[in-house]
RNA sequence: GCGAUUGUGGUGAAGUGGUUAACACAUCUGAUUGUGGUUCAGACAUUCGAGGGUUCGAUUCCCUUCAGUCGCCCCA
């Protein structure tokens, strides 16, 4: 045998026994994706590198060391998309999409790609499944937004779910809030770890949520956003709040939030899974708005809101929390043809009764009766249909209920009728 | 990129410096030549991730490498 290869680090071989389940959250999403009206929008797996650069931001982990790019044989410089947001925002302005009607309300649903080190709810690929809307700067819809995250993991029948909630700001707020913790970190920035002594330089805002000097006394004390919004972003903010409190969505607002990606300003949100036991990725959703990056992207000045969740994130909490999905493993019927003679005729039937809806499976290794039945049980099939020497010469057959464990002779011809309305 | 840990058949897993590598599940075959999910009998790793070293001898000791897992970082 030749050596065998293996997949890459941090992919996944999505397996037989696991496509159920995958597909069952995909129809999910998609069916709360129909109640809320967000149609889907589908966004190529590679884009310029230019793109992630001027959406995502230069500066950050994802775009500046995560990111898989190559050059084609055209020598052009390409990446494979690390998020959606960017592909979606460009799609909407190259597709001029601003024109079609005041707002869009789309989701997409695919593989993403980060190098990084696989560990739980971590991949290299993975599959996200976003929501973008464009064009409203309602508090209103970023509610509408959340509240469809929210009714996702409802729906799944996830429990343990926290949402946080915080406020970014307008671009006023955060400059005079950056401002700020540069002045508050600047005289002790040596007591904190090697990270954030660079954060300060790249993102003091993520110094907030540091692992490593969480309970140093500086964080206490350090400058809130909250208290730096100024009148507006306030008030949208608190629009957000009250419309999420109308809906009665549990919420907690976290100071501390921020996100990871440039983009975002005003409403950011994070839902997690609150089980300590669940792994060191608990982060099921996060989102926010993006108010320039539109415009930031070549198109009209348009406002955005978003989310995305990891698929993997939410199979991994379902079997965390032990949940059984509703999905069916079954056959209608089993064929069993014995012996050469009988197989055309057992073909036949077989085939008749796929094109009219009935599941069938058979056995093509040529096995006895009683290794067919294994099989069949296997299979979770319903019925058995057996066609022996003797049937085929009266142009008959045994219908076995495996269920019921009774068996009756009918006519091969009335098979068809008698599968349809008994299956 | 850094750290920890693991690597034995289809799966889960014992085990030892030395002539047959437990056990369980799964699978296959058989137990009246055409009837299942129970039971019983039998079969199933020239081999212990790969490469090198120590040794009379290594799956067991050492080194390297590859891979998995978990964590840091970052994020979904």
């Amino acid at each position: 045998m030749a050596t065998t290869i293996q997949k890459p680090r941090g992919t996944q071989d999505m397996l037989p026994k696991e496509a159920a389940a995958w597909q069952y959250v995909e129809m999910c999403l998609r069916q709360a994706c129909t109640r809320f009206n967000y149609k889907e929008i589908r966004t190529p797996m590679f884009e310029h590198i230019e793109l992630f650069k001027r959406g995502v931001g230069d500066t950050t982990d994802i775009v500046s060391k995560e990111m898989y790019d190559f050059f084609d044989k055209g020598n052009r410089h390409i990446a494979l998309r690390p998020e959606g947001t960017a592909s979606t925002v460009r799609a909407y302005v190259e597709n001029k999409m601003y024109g079609e009607t005041d707002i869009q309300k789309l989701y997409y649903m695919g593989p993403m790609f980060r190098y990084e080190r696989a560990q739980k709810g971590r991949l290299r690929q993975f599959n996200q499944f976003g929501v973008e809307v464009l064009g409203s700067f309602d508090p209103y819809s970023d509610a509408e937004v959340i509240a469809l995250a929210m009714e996702i993991y409802k729906t799944l029948g996830l429990s343990q779910i926290k949402l946080v909630v915080n406020s970014l700001g307008d671009s006023e707020s955060r400059c005079a809030h950056r401002e700020a913790l540069i002045n508050h970190f600047t005289p002790v920035i040596d007591e904190l770890c090697q990270d954030c002594q660079t954060r300060l330089e790249k993102n003091p805002l993520r110094i907030l949520d540091c692992k490593v000097d969480a309970k140093h006394s500086v964080m206490a004390t350090a400058p809130k956003i909250i208290d730096y919004l100024n009148d507006e972003s306030r008030e949208y903010f608190d629009a957000v709040l009250a419309a999420l409190d109308a809906m009665e969505i549990p919420y907690t607002v976290d100071a501390n939030l921020v996100r990871g990606l440039d983009y975002y300003n005003h409403t950011a949100f994070e839902i997690m899974l609150d089980d300590p036991t669940f792994g060191a990725q608990t982060t099921l959703c996060g989102g926010g708005r993006y108010n320039g990056l539109v415009e930031q992207l070549g198109g009209p000045m348009t406002p955005g809101i978003g989310f995305a969740l990891g698929i993997e994130r939410v199979l991994l909490a379902l079997e965390q929390q032990a949940i059984t999905l509703p999905v069916t493993n079954t056959v209608d019927v089993y064929m069993m043809p014995l012996g050469a003679q009988t197989k055309p005729t057992a073909m036949k039937l077989m085939h008749e009764l796929r094109q009219n809806g009935v599941s069938v499976e058979t056995d093509y290794q040529g096995r006895g009766m009683k290794a067919m039945f294994k099989a069949a049980n296997r299979a979770n099939a319903q019925f058995a249909i057996i066609i022996g020497e003797e049937e085929l010469a009266n142009g008959q057959c045994q219908v076995k209920n495996l269920v019921e464990s009774t068996q009756e002779t009918l006519n091969i011809s009335q098979v068809v009728t008698y599968m349809i309305s008994n299956k």
